[in-house]
DNA sequence: TAATTGCTTCAAAAGTTTCTGAAACTTCGG
DNA sequence: CCGAAGTTTCAGAAACTTTTGAAGCAATTA
């Protein structure tokens, strides 16, 4: 059965069609942030892909407006459940499983950079502070300044990762926060 | 020759070693924060070495340093360059170029934001704004609410994408601008 | 201007990440 | 239980990134 009958078909499937496309070009953008931010970028296209269509999704459908292979589907919403940004959900009578977006934008963005970015950061931070504390045990004599520079050279490292673990922490915890008037005035822009 | 006698050329030698060992530690944990941003391992790790090291190194130096080959060397230190993050020097009567690192931390991060990751994000924010425009047109009869759902949520994104924006932005423009509060209040640690 | 030293370039090797597709597995209705 | 429909897994393929090392170039000096 290869047709419909109905009057405004056609213009209805081009506007679908378009809208579609659209959909990919946004996709394909939140694809790319999120690559640069250092996730694959299909997580982000598919994610993107759920968060506009707005219905759950099945599996299938995604692979094809994707156009990715089953395995890719399967195990990048796997990823995506594990970093609690989809959410399967089944119908009654359907053995298939749907996919839906969450759709708080900022409690996905805290969990990712309080899990991710923040660690990483600690991490590094952690390294600094051993590393200006053994140095400065045992300096031998003669070499005073230049460990003394080397040290505050560390620390500087160390203050610059605490400012950026300060800006992405007061974006997790406090949403609330108000981070507007920053905002507001570092963009100087529109809305 | 194997051994030099002086009184305490053993200790200071020992020391030696573990300084470099320090700063391979403190290197490879900016290599690491750095390819998490996005840049190449070896890039961190070199601007480090020379950073902490402090005295303009030349290329064979780095490489044995870094255990990496010349011309690896030639290349990240050009990227570095070009980044405005290292600095080329001569010495008189010496045909080797040396290098330096550049020392103000926030000129870099600063020139690097800019460059990178606003640029990214303003990308993303066109191809918000157009799709978004291009959705209210047209709008098939029946479809309003769907599709101002949709405008919505592209909405949300471009709101996440500017607020990502706004911070970067204030890091970026003001230093100058009091951010330490926040840091204090972010990080409530010491210092 | 020939020889030497150091720098850059680049094709190919090595390494890494991501994707595919088919096989194994799970679930569920009959 | 069986078979059908759907999902996951995983070994290998493909794509992409990084590194090497040797050839070529440029500058310097004898």
């Amino acid at each position: 059965m290869p047709e419909a009958p109905a009057a405004n078909t056609l213009p209805d499937m081009a506007t679908r069609e378009e809208e579609r496309e659209l959909i990919h070009e946004v996709a394909d953008a939140v694809g790319a942030l999120m690559e640069f931010w250092g996730f694959k970028r299909v997580m982000g296209r598919l994610w993107t892909v759920l968060y506009l269509t707005g219905e759950p999704l099945g599996a299938a459908e995604l692979c094809e407006r994707l156009a990715i292979s089953s395995g890719a589907a399967s195990m990048t919403l796997a990823d995506l459940e594990r970093w609690g940004v989809v959410k399967r959900s089944r119908k009654p009578g359907d053995r298939r499983e749907y996919f839906e977006a969450e759709t708080d934008i900022w409690k996905m963005v805290s969990r990712v950079l309080r899990e991710r970015e923040l660690s990483q950061i600690d991490r590094a931070v952690e390294v600094f502070d051993r590393a200006r504390e053994r140095l400065t045990r045992a300096v031998p004599p003669g070499e005073q300044a230049r460990v003394a520079r080397m040290v505050e050279r560390i620390s500087r490292l160390g203050d610059l990762a605490r400012v950026g673990r300060g800006l992405l922490t007061a974006m997790v915890q406090q949403h609330k926060v108000d981070l507007s008037p920053l905002v507001r005035f570092a963009t100087g822009r529109r809305r």
